[in-house]
Order: C-alpha cells, then sequence, then structure tokens
DNA sequence: AGTGTAGCAA
DNA sequence: ACGTTGCTACACTG
C-alpha cells in the first residue's frame, strides 16, 4: 500500500472535466444492476460506479479542480442539422432510469458543480471547458468514452477513455492516438469524417476504415486537402469517397466539438473542495452506500491531513522479527483477526493478519524460528479467535506448512452460504463486490505456458487486502446471518463441521491400486468388445460417445423411430435407447449400450486410478456451500457417486479398502430416511403408524392403498407406492409418475388419490410448504436451515414450477442433511473423548464410512448407531444399519 | 472456455 | 412442462 505521493506545488492546478452521460453508462454496464439497487428498488450501479470510478480517479490524479458536464434530453445544433444523428441507439434500459439524476445529487452534495447548456451536448462543453482551462495555464484531463473528445488532445490535455468498464481508464496522450489511429490528434476529426461512427449513426465512406483515412490524411495533409485531390484519388475507394463527399463534410461539421461556449459556470467554481458532509450521509443513507461512503470521507480526510498516506486504508506492518508479530497479536486483545493465506502452485507462501485499522504481512519463506513460533503459537491458540474465508482449506494449506490452526471463530464462506444457499459462486472477490460493494484486488493464477514467478513480495498488497475484506465481510454477514436466523446453525453445526470434514479429507479412504488396475483392464476389454460390436452391426466406424453422430446413425441411416426432442435434434439416452431395442431389436443397440455401460465404469475407475495420492490413498474433497439443501458435496474426486446399483458396477466398490494399521471398515447408514422425515413433517398418522407396526414401509403402504392385505401385496403393487412414496418429495406429478412406472396418466391419478385418501396428511403438508414458503420467501427444515425461493411468485409459470419443487423437496432432503451433519458432529466428538483411533472416512448423504482400529469394533459401532439414530426426536423412530468389511463393498449390505 | 448430453449417486 | 440435490466426462462450439 506504499503508493508514491508525487508532490505537486501548489500553483500547478489541474482540471478533471467528466462528460457524465458517457462514465455513467460505462458504469451501468460494467456492474450488475441486480446486484446494486436500494431495499425500496432503485437500481444504483450507475450511480456507484460513477462515484467509485470518480473517486479513484481524484485520488490517482489530484486534481484541483472538478466538473461533471451532462447531455440535456432537449435537441441539440445536431439533432436539429442531422435529424438521425444519434438515431437507431438502443432504448435506455429501465435500470438506467433515475440514475443520472442521482448522480447529480451526488455531485452537489461533493460540492462539484454539474453543466448542462441547452441545445448543445457534453463534448462541447467538455471541449469549452478544457480551452479556458489550458489557456488559465491549467492542466486538464478530460474523461469521456466518446472518441469524438481525442480532438482535444494536446501537450497540456489528456483524455481518460475507459478501455472496458470503469477501473481500466488509461490517459490517452498525441502518442496513444498516433500508434492507434496513425494520425495526431488535430486530425483525429478528420479521420472520423471520413471513416464514420457508427454509435452516432453517422455513415462515413463505405469501404474506408482507419487505416486508409490516416494514409489520405498523412499523404495531403488535412481533410480539405484530401477533398481538394478527390478525383486524382484511383480505385474503388477513390470512387467511394467522390460519391460520399456529402457524409463526409456533414460528419465533420457534427464531430467538430465547440470550444467557445457561455457556460454558467466559471473555471473558479469547479475548484474542488470538500463535500457536505450531511448532504452526502443523507444521500448514501438513501442510497445504502456504505463502502463508498467510508472511501469518499477517507479520500478528502486524507487531503486535509497530509501526515496519512492516502491509498492506505489501514496500518500496514511488516513482520521482520518476532517482537513485531507479538505485539501485533497481543495489541489486538484477543479481538477476532482475519487471516488470508497467499497461495503459489498449491502452497501458502504468505499470511496476511487483518485486526481493525492494522494489518501485518509475513512471508513464510522469511520467518525467523521466534517468528514462526509466534505465529504457530497464534493458528494454534483455541483462544484466540481466527477468521477466514474457507477454512478448511486454509487448515489443509497451513498443515502442509506445520501449523495447526484451532480457534475458528467465523468462515465468511459459512456465512454468505447460510444467507443465500442457492447462490452458485461465494468466492471472495464476488461476496465483496455483492455486499460491500468494493472491488478487492484477486491473484490472477498463473497461465499455463507463463512462468509462475511467484514473486512473494507482489503478493503482500493483495493478499492484506483481502485479509481487510475477510475482516469486513464477517462483520457484514454476521448481522445478516443474525437476522436470517442462521446464527445457531453456522455456531453450532457449520463451523464446528470444518474440522470434522478437514479431518476426514486428510484421512482419505485406502484403495487397492492392483483391483483398479484389473477393472481397468476389464472394462477396457468390454468398451473393445463392444465397439467391435457396434461397427459391425451398422458396417462403418463412429464415434460412440458422440450423441451427435449417434444421431446420424440411429434416426438416418438406420431410420430408426424418433425419440423425444432434445435442443440438439432427438436423445440418445438409454432409456430411449431400451424403448427402441424394445421396438426395433437393431444389434447396434445392444452394442451401444454395452459401450456406454462399460466406458462410464471405465471413465469412473480411471478417475479413481487419477486421484491415489502418494500414501495410496485417496482424499476427496467435501464442499459445505455447494448445495442449497444444505447436503454436501464431493467432490475431486466424487466419491458420493460410486456405482452400486449394477452388479458390474458394483464391483467398484470394492478397490476402496481398509488400511494398514486397521482392522475393517465399518458403514452406517440410514434406512428410509428421507420418507422418515415426510411422517415426521406432516405428523401423518398411517406413515407413523407404519413405521411403528415394524412392517415393511412399502409393504404397508401398498396393502392401504390397494386394499389388500400386507402379505396379498405383490411386488408390483409394492414398487408402484414406492415410486409413489419418494416421488413426493420431489413434486412428482401424476405425468411424471405415469412416465416413471410406464402406466397411462388416468391410472397415475388414481394411484396418487387412493394414496393421498389413506395418508391426507400428507398432502395438506405439502401444500402448506409450498404455501408457508410463498408467503415468507423460504422453507426451513427440522434445524431451521433456510432456504430462499423468491421465484415461488414468478410470473413465470416455468420458474415458478421449478421452485415449487425446490420447496416440496428441500425441507426433506435438508433435514436429512441436518441430522447426519449433527450426527457426524456427536461421533466425531466422542471418538476424540473415547481416544479411539477409528476414524470417520466418507459421508455419503445417509450412510457413513469409518475405519475401524483393532478391538474398537463393538464400541465404535455402538457409539455410531446410537448418535445417528439420536440424532434429532422424531415422531418416527430412526432406524440405522450397519455393516462390517474388509472394503466398502463387503461392508455394504 | 463455455454449453449440451449423458450417466452415476442419494 | 411434467421428480430433487449433486459431479464428471466427452463432444462440440465459439
Amino acid at each position: 500500500m506504499s503508493e508514491t505521493t508525487k508532490t505537486t506545488s501548489a500553483s500547478d492546478k489541474k482540471l478533471l472535466i467528466i462528460d457524465g452521460h458517457s462514465m455513467a453508462f460505462r458504469a451501468f454496464y460494467a456492474l450488475p444492476a441486480e446486484n446494486f439497487a436500494t431495499s425500496t428498488g432503485q437500481h444504483t450501479n450507475a450511480v456507484h460506479g460513477f462515484v467509485s470510478m470518480l473517486l479513484t480517479m481524484i485520488r490517482q490524479q489530484k486534481p484541483t479542480h472538478v466538473a461533471v458536464a451532462f447531455d440535456l434530453d432537449t435537441p441539440t445544433f445536431r439533432s436539429l442539422e442531422y435529424t438521425e444523428y444519434k438515431g437507431g441507439r438502443n432504448k435506455t434500459p429501465e435500470e438506467f432510469y433515475g440514475q443520472i439524476d442521482l448522480i447529480a445529487q451526488v455531485m452537489k452534495a461533493m460540492n462539484i458543480p454539474s453543466i448542462t447548456l441547452e441545445s448543445f451536448e457534453a463534448d462541447d462543453i467538455l471541449a469549452t471547458m478544457a480551452t479556458r482551462g489550458e489557456e488559465a495555464g491549467f492542466e486538464v484531463l478530460v474523461v469521456s468514452g466518446d472518441r469524438d473528445a481525442f480532438q482535444l488532445i494536446t501537450d497540456r490535455t489528456l483524455v481518460l477513455y475507459p478501455k472496458k468498464g470503469i477501473s481500466d481508464i488509461p490517459p490517452m496522450d498525441a502518442e496513444a492516438v498516433e500508434t492507434k489511429y496513425f494520425v495526431r490528434p488535430e486530425r483525429y476529426s478528420d479521420l472520423a469524417a471520413l471513416v464514420g461512427e457508427t454509435a452516432d449513426n453517422l455513415p462515413g465512406v463505405p469501404g474506408v476504415g482507419p487505416k486508409t483515412a490516416a494514409k489520405w490524411l498523412n499523404l495531403y495533409g488535412d481533410l480539405d486537402g484530401i477533398l481538394e485531390n478527390a478525383e486524382s484519388i484511383k480505385g474503388k475507394v477513390g470512387e467511394s469517397l467522390r460519391a460520399h463527399v456529402d457524409n463526409v463534410t456533414r460528419n465533420r461539421r457534427l464531430n467538430q466539438l465547440r470550444h467557445d461556449l457561455e457556460l454558467p459556470v466559471s473555471l473558479e467554481e469547479t475548484e474542488l473542495v470538500a463535500p457536505n458532509r450531511e448532504e452526502i450521509e443523507n444521500l448514501f443513507d438513501a442510497l445504502e452506500f456504505n463502502t463508498l461512503r467510508k472511501r469518499l470521507f477517507d479520500l478528502f480526510a486524507a487531503d486535509e491531513d497530509e501526515e496519512q498516506p492516502e491509498a492506505a486504508v489501514f496500518e500496514r506492518l511488516e513482520a521482520k522479527d518476532a517482537g513485531a508479530l507479538g505485539d501485533f497479536i497481543a495489541a489486538g486483545q484477543g479481538a477476532p483477526i482475519a487471516v488470508q493465506l497467499a497461495v503459489t502452485a498449491a502452497e501458502a507462501v504468505g499470511v496476511a493478519l487483518f485486526r481493525e485499522g492494522k494489518a501485518i504481512w509475513l512471508e513464510l519463506a522469511g520467518l525467523d524460528e521466534d517468528s514462526e513460533k509466534v505465529l504457530a503459537d497464534f493458528l494454534a491458540d483455541a483462544q484466540a479467535p481466527k477468521i477466514f474465508h474457507d477454512a478448511k482449506l486454509a487448515k489443509h494449506r497451513l498443515i502442509e506448512r506445520g501449523f495447526n490452526v484451532a480457534g475458528l471463530g467465523d468462515d465468511t464462506l459459512i456465512s454468505a452460504y447460510l444467507i443465500q444457499p442457492d447462490r452458485r459462486s461465494h468466492e471472495l472477490v464476488d461476496l465483496v463486490q455483492y455486499h460491500l460493494k468494493y472491488t478487492v484486488p484477486v491473484l490472477k493464477p498463473a497461465k499455463k505456458g507463463e512462468l509462475d514467478l511467484g514473486l512473494t513480495a507482489d503478493l503482500a498488497e493483495p493478499t492484506l487486502a483481502q485479509a481487510q475484506a475477510i475482516f469486513d465481510l464477517s462483520a457484514f454477514l454476521a448481522i445478516k446471518v443474525a437476522e436470517k436466523h442462521a446464527a445457531q446453525l453456522a455456531a453450532e453445526m457449520e463451523l464446528p463441521l470444518i474440522d470434522v470434514l478437514f479431518d476426514m479429507e486428510r484421512a482419505g479412504i485406502a484403495v487397492s491400486r492392483e483391483r483398479l488396475d484389473e477393472l481397468n483392464a476389464h472394462f477396457t476389454g468390454q468398451v473393445e468388445q463392444a465397439t467391435k460390436e457396434a461397427y459391425e452391426s451398422i458396417g462403418h466406424e463412429v464415434n460412440l460417445s458422440s450423441p451427435k453422430q449417434l444421431q446420424v446413425v440411429l434416426f438416418e441411416e438406420l431410420d430408426l423411430p424418433k425419440t423425444k426432442k432434445i435442443k440438439t435434434g432427438f436423445t440418445t439416452d438409454a432409456e430411449s435407447l431400451q424403448d427402441l431395442l424394445v421396438k426395433t431389436q437393431h444389434p447396434f443397440l445392444v452394442a451401444l449400450m454395452a459401450y456406454r455401460e462399460a466406458i462410464k465404469l471405465r471413465q469412473t475407475v480411471e478417475g479413481l486410478l487419477k486421484s491415489i495420492g502418494d500414501d495410496g490413498r485417496i482424499h476427496t474433497t467435501y464442499a459445505q456451500t455447494v448445495a442449497a439443501t444444505g447436503r454436501l458435496s464431493s467432490l475431486n474426486p466424487n466419491l458420493q457417486n460410486i456405482p452400486i446399483r449394477s452388479e458390474e458396477g458394483r464391483r467398484i466398490r470394492d478397490v476402496f479398502i481398509v488400511g494398514e494399521g486397521y482392522e475393517t471398515l465399518l458403514t452406517v447408514d440410514y434406512s428410509q430416511i428421507e420418507m422418515r422425515i415426510m411422517a415426521h413433517l406432516s405428523g401423518d398418522e398411517g406413515l407413523i403408524e407404519a413405521y411403528e407396526s415394524g412392517e415393511d414401509l412399502h409393504r404397508y403402504v401398498g396393502s392401504h392403498v390397494f386394499g389388500v392385505s400386507p402379505a396379498e401385496v405383490s411386488s408390483e403393487m409394492r414398487s408402484k407406492v414406492k415410486a409413489m412414496s419418494y416421488g413426493l418429495a420431489y413434486g412428482l406429478s401424476s405425468f411424471g409418475l405415469s412416465k416413471q412406472l410406464k402406466i397411462s396418466v388416468d391410472e397415475a391419478r388414481t394411484l396418487m388419490k387412493d394414496y393421498f385418501a389413506r395418508f391426507g396428511a400428507v398432502r395438506t403438508y405439502l401444500r402448506a410448504v409450498v404455501d408457508q414458503a410463498r408467503k415468507d420467501g423460504y422453507t426451513e427444515t427440522i434445524f431451521g436451515r433456510r432456504r430462499y425461493l423468491p421465484e415461488l411468485n414468478s410470473s413465470d409459470r416455468r420458474l415458478r414450477d421449478i421452485a415449487e419443487r425446490a420447496a416440496l423437496n428441500a425441507p426433506i432432503q435438508g433435514s436429512a442433511a441436518d441430522l447426519l451433519k449433527v450426527a457426524m458432529l456427536k461421533i466425531s466428538q466422542r471418538l476424540r473423548e473415547g481416544s479411539y483411533k477409528s476414524r470417520m472416512l466418507l459421508q455419503v448423504h445417509d450412510e457413513l464410512v469409518l475405519e475401524i482400529s483393532a478391538g474398537e469394533l463393538d464400541a465404535v459401532q455402538e457409539l455410531v448407531t446410537h448418535e445417528m439414530s439420536q440424532a434429532a426426536d422424531l415422531l418416527v423412530p430412526l432406524d440405522v444399519q450397519p455393516g462390517i468389511g474388509k472394503s466398502w463393498h463387503e461392508a455394504e449390505h
């Protein structure tokens, strides 16, 4: 944060003059409108971006005078001369309305004059102001997104022209214009007249681009020179020029900016003075700008007090010795400290610590022994609260460096997830932009082929800024979390779970590379066999993995009946292939289906082989903030979708084995967890009775739906009610049920009717869930986890239906997820307190896999089954099923 | 690099 | 249009 402060003598005057509309538009398109709105619905993205841009410019360029020029809605001398001027532009987006006026209000509060002039454009005001400024001996900076401004460039006037968005606005000088357009700025308008300007609806000479125009200008001096010599220009372009002379002269007249206007504001009145604090406060309250307010006041406060380095929002320390670090930590007096790591090549190389107003940066490579000890003690101190963004990842990076972490005060990743579980990204940069409305610097990972120099010194500044952002975000989100009643969930479930998941990920699960290799060979053989048969059956080769090529084979060459339509034609999915097989008996289909099954399994096996770690184990990563319902997800590799349903696929579970030093694997899973939760939430007497009777659930339900005794429930009847029961939790329709069971819609409807006649409270409950969610805006699990579903009130039928099904499912799936999380926390705690060596390895939504140490099986099995079945007190018992074996397959039951 | 299709799990 | 929540692989497209 050590920006060099240019010393400017008092006599140096600098005028910053801004094209208000064009910059507001840039800001509008640079920032997503949906992220910037007040609670009353007024969009503020253009206002926010504009003010942010202005503050940055004032900070960087240090102008002594500032003014903003705006266009008026009334006609200008240009539109009067040429009615199509600036025609054909898209309509102003609705979200932009009112934002210009708000910007003008902010300018007023900042004591920056807004200049408008009847029948002239902002560009003419810029030109006039620039000329006045130059005459008075000012340096001039013109900020505009309109290229016409380039004609204003001189040795004393620069144009700041945004490349894209509002953060990248490099100054253009004469050199820059010449490099880009091959002419000096004073000839730019001539060039533009020849080329034309699409944005202003000013066609030029067809066939003439900047290159040709520049060539002519350099040849004939200026536009008049070209027009005088128009007859002597040869070829198609010469012809084109002669045919469009009118365009050119008109363009030139219109793009000539006026330098001589009578302006309502004098140069002296544009002097930059302190803002009107009260007005800013009121305005920013209404606009709900909080970080901008701080930036604004910091900026002007820094101006008043030369002592304070204005760019530094916080005081930055560099840990040169253990004393400095120790003092920094001690001075915090136990208040939370934000911790952010700088990581290169998956390795932590630096640490930024932030507490209120102060930050410290440590390079891990350069740490002396004493400092390392101070840092290690701080990180491992359970009484020293630390704030991370993604604590689990940080813990992995730190333990690899020999640092243990305890005392987790907050994790902004978790907080952000709990208040917006449907959000797809919870990356720090996005969250800071979204919630705090400022931009935090990110470290771009080196691209492929680029050398990752990993200059640690360059990491300091962005990492410190990130640590500050985490600190700010934690405070901000804590309020939101409390407002949304998620504080208890965070403190008692999600934050403690981080440590449990960290341990599971670090443990990993042992695999047999030998068995994986065997399976790989086995499935590869099947793939080859199926491929061969497929090719033979159609007489040529085809990429069996390409749905597009398969469509050609199936529906054109073989002319098989058409399947369900998809975006790219007709589906070739497994279900449709099966239908086609029944209809046509074509041998290609048999081979293709065999190919699909075998290659899928081989991919799974290959993926597992690639993820075996140096310790011979596979370490998945659990994502705690991805599934909107509260479930975990597993990635790199995904161990929550290892095949089990097909006999062939199931063999893959045999490669997951008990590790060395352990005796056996133990799996424990909930039986019918979601149906039990449905019974509990609905309070349906019939379902509760079913579970208490000890009878097989689907048999029991079937006997009531079909009016027969349990013994008389046929397997067909049983599978129907089973599909029905499970479908309910997903918002299944009679159409969907009929499709799944391959029965008529009428029959499906009858089935549902009969079902609800016996288990009516289920229907009542499901309807109530959606009603409540529509009213309150969210669904809730047994443990109070919320999922927000604003689209329940959408006018778009499709979106509303999707939201309704999500609403039906979220409390059920989410409560099941909560239950297992509670159980995992208890199990982890009891394993630790009992000093067991046995440990949890995997979680698969309703199942836990543990690795059991010699002699601990009975106790641990008892402990696990107990904690799982007692995770909550429901209206129905929670039944759990243990299994034991040397492999995951064996332990399955 | 992003999109679409497909298929595996709970 | 018609059952939820995920992850990964591949082909194909810009």
